[in-house]
DNA sequence: AACTATTTATAAGA
DNA sequence: TTCTTATAAATAGTT
């Protein structure tokens, strides 16, 4: 539907389909929700993201509606099966567990434990998985370093005007103290050698330990 | 959407609200296909008619969606009493649910999904991991296809050996054949240019295609 | 997040 | 219901 036509199936890229989501989402939840106020029909929608996010509409509460699928379910297959309240006890446990040992074994067989089951096809798809998530690493680790490079400078740039700033102060009150009779240096916290004590500046010095603080370095 | 823009509100029309349905629950529930083959997402819709029929769409089973979502509602209230949920056991699955979660993150992210949060430090040891988890997978492969070659070597010299043994004994034949008075190529299958038909050696020209099928070649 | 060229979805009519 | 068609919406790729 636009610049392209695109086939419908999993879009490889993962910037891309996480964007997508969340376009075609908000599209979705909208045409629910017109259906059931055009039409007077109950709608639910139940939208998980890969990563788990749960998004829904309900033209009712969803409780009201999955009731109404679970009567629904129970007219049509009316054995003694599996209702919502066996789902909610310790068969939801072991169904779980069966998704964890599922992503647990996939985990593994990233870092390169538990191969030996896997065929040279499967080796083959898992070798291009890892490539790519190797690549997107490398690229959002560029990022990141850049973003810290250019806030370093940023940083040592401000730190040179102040420097600028406070050799001129110091020259001129150089100037100033030739003047007058008294010599004020242990007043100002001023010394001969130009640099400035913290008493001058305090709140420079504090606010750039912090920026470095949040950068992580030493 | 077309002829003529309309206002989203109950249509009032008995039987233009029916068609609308018809051709908006299709479209809805096309759309909520096209979202979960495209970003990998697990999708549940449910639609009741005004007149209670039911219609739905999953992209696992609705039971699975269902039980996914009431596990996202455990979350969501997951400062409950304890004592009811030790219980239930239902403590036991939040920490289970907790685990699970975990997994399917750092799944996520040695794919390269889900970087943003990381810093340049996380960044650098999952590159490690990752490299780790490749060396090892091309390992695995390497001794995978040096197993299959071997395999295949090993066949090759059973068949040349095979190979040499028919020829040697078709020579012997052909020196037998000229000796005697009546030709004898009918009756033992035997033909001039030197091949073997299936009927001398069945057995082994089986084993043969059975092992080739094993090392999945055509 | 905003833009826009296209593709889709669909309201009305047949 | 289904088909057609003019038009409104959605959205893929881009910036």
């Amino acid at each position: 539907m636009t610049r392209e036509k695109i086939k419908i199936k999993k879009i490889d890229n993962a910037t891309a389909r996480q964007v997508t989501f969340s376009k075609r989402r908000r599209g979705l939840l909208k045409k629910a929700q017109e259906l059931a106020i055009l039409c007077d029909a109950d709608v639910g929608l139940i939208v998980f993201s890969a990563s788990g996010k749960l998004f829904e509409y309900a033209s009712l509460s969803m409780c009201e509606i999955l009731r109404k699928h679970s009567m629904q379910l129970d007219n049509t297959l009316k054995q003694g099966n599996q209702t919502v309240d066996s789902l909610t006890g310790n068969s939801r446990y072991a169904g779980l567990k069966k998704e964890y040992d599922d992503k647990n074994r996939q985990l593994r067989q990233m870092r390169g434990e538990d191969l030996q089951e896997l065929t040279l096809e499967e080796l083959m798809h898992l070798e291009r998985t890892i490539d790519i998530g190797l690549t997107c690493v490398l690229e959002r680790k560029g990022l990141q370093i850049m973003e810290q490079l250019s806030s370093l400078q940023q940083k040592e740039m401000q730190l040179l005007e102040e420097n600028k700033r406070l050799k001129e102060k110091v020259e001129e009150m150089r100037m100033v103290e030739k003047q007058p009779l008294i010599n004020q240096d242990q007043v100002n916290g001023f010394h001969e050698d130009g640099q400035c004590s913290s008493v001058l500046v305090p709140q420079d010095c504090d606010h750039t330990s912090d920026t470095l603080l949040k950068l992580g370095l030493p």
